[in-house]
DNA sequence: TGAATAGTGTCTATGAGACACTATTTG
DNA sequence: CAAATAGTGTCTCATAGACACTATTCA
């Protein structure tokens, strides 16, 4: 059976994850190349879907970390599909978007010419002009990101196994840009079951120490039933 | 430029209705050619992307709706993407799914030998066989569905243009397998300004007539700041 | 006037938010 | 003991849910 051209398809990942205090993202410089749209400019980390190598989309984005140097065991979620005629010079294109949550301390070499770098600024007007519609891809991904922070638990995605409240709390106020009470914030923690204490662990400084605590359940994100939102009027 | 073989991408379409107090779904028969898969198979209704005949996702949804004789200006929204080598016997495909929201009314002939029909049941086993991976996509869209029903006015665009409140009460009701508390219902809709009375028009019967309303705004769904849920605990 | 459904008012329980308070460490 | 942050207790307010009540039509 033959298999005439359809449209190309890709998988694109915008990966996040909070580097002092904030909110950054994962860009990736295309090859200068002449040949191909867009050379040298940044854009989504991703690639172009390979059905020999790839047995399914989630195959496909493991592959894609792994070829930007990031642990493909990191929460990944589908956020959306964009296809049509125009977006890719070369024609019809169709790609998956996935939201990619990574705990800050995947470091990547912050030169110059590095090929994938953090971005810091989540303004449109403040990243790099980007490829293809790249740009609202990203926008897709704030928006899905900020709301979800109102009632799952995709924060504890963005730190390390091992945190404290406070750290927790603290991306929790990054990612909705503005501040929480603590004692809301733990009784919601806990009355969802969301982490556990790792007995005997503290966190020492300067003060008293911190429980340490890990989630419950690192395999999927848990949602509460309300929302952090003051002044619900 | 070469445009070399990559997946086969298609739109599927889960159309959801009620009818007569139940929860519908349309689908559509595979012709009997046993060149195509799943030979007269029910199956989502849906089409390969025409890049000829379709300039976006959306143009390809609106095109698949008018080939089913549905109109195209039914509420749709975008559910998921799924993709691998196995779904579909031919090879790699990716088949972008919408979620279709249809007033009650849009008749089909409901004969033996038709194309395509409302099925009522809304269980895996209820349902025909289907082809593909096309009970996963439904088991999806029913989540997805469900779940918005708790805060969205998504089953305002399920009735016609003009509505009682009992009316969308008994469809929130429906889609949620559960009653709600009128008065709460009422306060948390008037509370999102999501309806307006039309002036003076009521629906008669052997009662207290019942005041008309139309939504405000048909173009999105408006998002409850809380849930329906009782004994949140 | 009774049946039936439309529509409203009141009470309670719950949980978020505000905020003050106590606890425990280091220097 | 002071500084600093961890962690808890208490009060208030908004709102969902429960449920009873009133309103308006037809037969």
């Amino acid at each position: 059976m033959t298999r005439s051209g359809g449209p190309l398809v890709s998988v694109e990942l915008v990966v996040f994850s909070v580097i002092d205090e904030r909110l950054n993202i994962l860009l990736a410089r295309r090859p200068e190349d002449a040949k191909v749209p867009y050379p040298g400019l940044w854009s989504l980390p991703g690639t172009a879907i390979d059905i020999k190598k790839d047995a399914s989309l989630e195959a496909c984005v493991r592959r894609a970390l792994r070829t930007i140097g990031h642990p493909d065991t990191a929460y990944f979620e589908q956020l959306a599909s964009w296809g049509d005629a125009q977006r890719d010079p070369r024609g019809w294109s169709t790609t998956v978007a996935y939201l990619v949550l990574s705990a800050s301390g995947s470091a990547y070499p912050d030169t110059e010419d590095a090929t994938v770098r953090w971005f810091s600024p989540q303004s449109r007007k403040a990243r790099p002009r980007l490829a293809f519609d790249h740009d609202d891809i990203i926008e897709s991904a704030l928006i899905r990101l900020r709301n979800k922070v109102e009632y799952t638990s995709l924060p504890a995605f963005m730190l390390p196994t091992e945190f404290t409240l406070a750290e927790l709390q603290q991306v929790y106020e990054i990612l909705l840009e503005r501040k929480i009470d603590k004692s809301a914030f733990r009784t919601r923690l806990f009355a969802a079951e969301l982490v556990e204490p790792i007995a005997d662990k503290k966190r020492i400084g300067s003060n008293r120490p911190a429980q340490i605590y890990r989630l419950k359940n690192r395999s999927q994100p848990i949602f509460f039933p309300r929302t952090f939102n003051p002044n619900r009027s």
